[in-house]
RNA sequence: GGCGACGUAGCCAAGUGGUAAGGCAGUGGUCUGCAAAACCAUUAUUCAGCGGUUCAAAUCCGCUCGUCGCCUCCA
């Protein structure tokens, strides 16, 4: 709230309550959905570092203009128009590899929740209703733009929104309910209240869902920062004005995604859908890496050239853990210890600074730097073998792209490794190259190393 | 017009008062039957420009230039 970064001390112990301002279901999970998703992942994964429980809700806005009218152009009731992006955004989060939130609250069904806050808002004097539409009064918040440092006084009314839709006092003010229009009751899209049949606008139903679930001022609130304003200073003139207690101790924005130096938009028309970046052969980790790898408030440049540096930036650190786990243990070392614990140490302390997930990586670099030479040359025992392997399961809690399971070793495939190892030694190349090239058909590459060969299998269905 | 964010090597990206992390690409090397891979070393007298404050500035202040976002229902 004070535009700084802060401290951050949660209302109750070690509990953690979050809020994210979810999708509207009405297009395909697009990159800039997933930075979203990623961003507040990597949040509650590092809550859960530290020893916070975290309880946390995305909503889904399956009400409101987009999703009437997608409905309408697709032919389908809104329901199951909603549904099937709902199923789309969610199985995105699976695919990337996002944690599942406590809930995931949908508008639709909280309609009631909302009509009592309209009620109560227009009691209070904070709401008037007009030709059937309830409209918040922002004159009567005195607050208003502190979050987003918008001066009211001095912003262009009417520069973006065709002012002749609406009929309010104020084209400052902003609607809570909105008469259903003649097709929309049609449909059922409507709910009977003392003013007629309404539905709600899309700011009450980030206000309503987030209280109701997580109580009157919950710890961190987070979304992308262009909901900024209007849609989060609106969210907290609601509640505010409801229960006189901030709506949210911490706010917590994610920077844009932007490809070719725009927001990607479907107004910009530079959308790239998840689906599009996996049929080119992206995996799911090289996804996450990549949304994963700049500080949430910076902006975020999609490439597919940034997607194939993630992708070998990726490769070395698979180089090094699958050696870590391939490779028989060797002698001990000396100084790993200290490499260890010079790791778990600079990733915190990066984290620690407000996500700082460039000079978090940048110490995992570091260790795989330093460890590298000493694992090459076979100076690592079992016992430090799996102490770095916890503290790399650690981080990787957080980060999530990290291979850790062991060399899942196929009878097969070991079979083969042994027989051109056989007859490499014997110095019969063609047979240890027609054992490559079989070992290639089955999507195994080999890298000799000096202290034996270790395999790749290649990224098929990952 | 107002508000805000940003500008660091060929590209990406940390660092916000004490002398430029890290990744990709490049170059050189090591290893190797071949191949591939890997590994190592190296790469910014300089942080958009100009001025100021300071013993000390990429970091603070001012101005200029450039890019992007928001300005009441597109998330």
């Amino acid at each position: 709230m004070t535009r700084k970064k802060e401290v951050f001390r949660p209302i109750r112990g070690d509990r953690v309550t979050l809020y994210a301002c979810g999708p509207t279901a009405y297009e395909s999970p697009n990159l800039a959905h997933c930075r979203r998703f990623i961003v507040a992942d990597l949040l509650v994964r590092y809550l859960e570092l530290k020893g916070f429980t975290v309880e946390s809700y995305m909503n889904f806005t399956d009400i409101d203009d987009n999703t009437i009218a997608g409905a309408e152009a697709a032919g389908l009731p809104l329901q199951e128009f909603t549904e099937k992006y709902i199923d789309e955004f969610m199985q995105a989060m699976d695919t990337l590899g996002v944690r599942r939130a406590t809930g995931y609250p949908r508008a639709s069904v909280h309609v009631q929740d909302m009509i009592e806050i309209a009620h109560e808002l227009i009691h209070k004097g904070y709401a008037y209703e007009k030709h059937g539409s309830i409209y918040f009064d922002i004159s009567k918040f005195k607050r208003y733009g502190r979050l987003s440092g918008v001066d009211l006084g001095k912003i262009r009314v009417g520069r973006t929104v065709d002012l002749d839709d609406y009929e309010k006092d104020n084209p400052r003010d902003f609607t809570l309910l909105k008469r259903s229009t003649l097709a929309e009751l049609k449909k059922g899209i409507f709910f009977e209240t003392d003013w007629g049949n309404v539905r709600p606008g899309w700011h009450i139903e980030c206000s309503a869902m987030s209280t109701r679930y997580l109580g009157e001022t919950l710890d961190i609130h987070t979304a992308s920062q262009n909901l900024m304003f209007p849609h989060h200073e609106n969210e907290i003139a609601i509640a505010e004005s409801l229960t006189g207690k901030p709506l949210a101790n911490y706010w917590l924005h994610s920077g844009l995604l932007l490809k070719d130096g725009r927001k990607m938009a479907a107004e910009a028309g530079n959308v790239v859908t998840l689906q599009e970046v996996l049929d080119r052969g992206y995996t799911d980790r090289e996804i996450r890496f990549m949304l994963l790898g700049v500080h949430y408030r910076k902006p975020l440049r999609f490439s597919y050239k940034r997607l194939d540096a993630v992708r070998k930036a990726l490769k070395r650190i698979d180089e090094f853990t699958r050696k870590l786990l391939c490779q028989p243990p060797g002698l001990p070392h000396p100084e790993v210890a200290v490499f260890i614990s010079g790791l778990e140490r600079r990733f915190c302390q990066a984290m620690d600074d407000d996500l700082n997930i460039s000079a978090a990586l940048g110490a995992l670099f570091d260790f795989i730097k330093k460890t590298n030479p000493v694992l090459q040359a076979d100076s690592l025992d079992r016992e430090q073998k799996n102490e770095i392997l916890e503290v790399l399961k650690r981080i990787n809690s957080v980060l999530g792209v990290l291979r850790l399971e062991h060399c899942p070793l196929a009878p097969e495939i070991d079979r083969l490794i042994r027989q051109r190892e056989r007859a490499r030694q014997m110095k019969d190349w063609t047979a240890a190259d027609s054992v490559r090239e079989e070992l290639l058909r089955k999507g195994v590459t080999i890298h000799d190393t000096v202290s034996g060969p270790v395999w790749e299998q290649s990224d098929d269905g990952d």
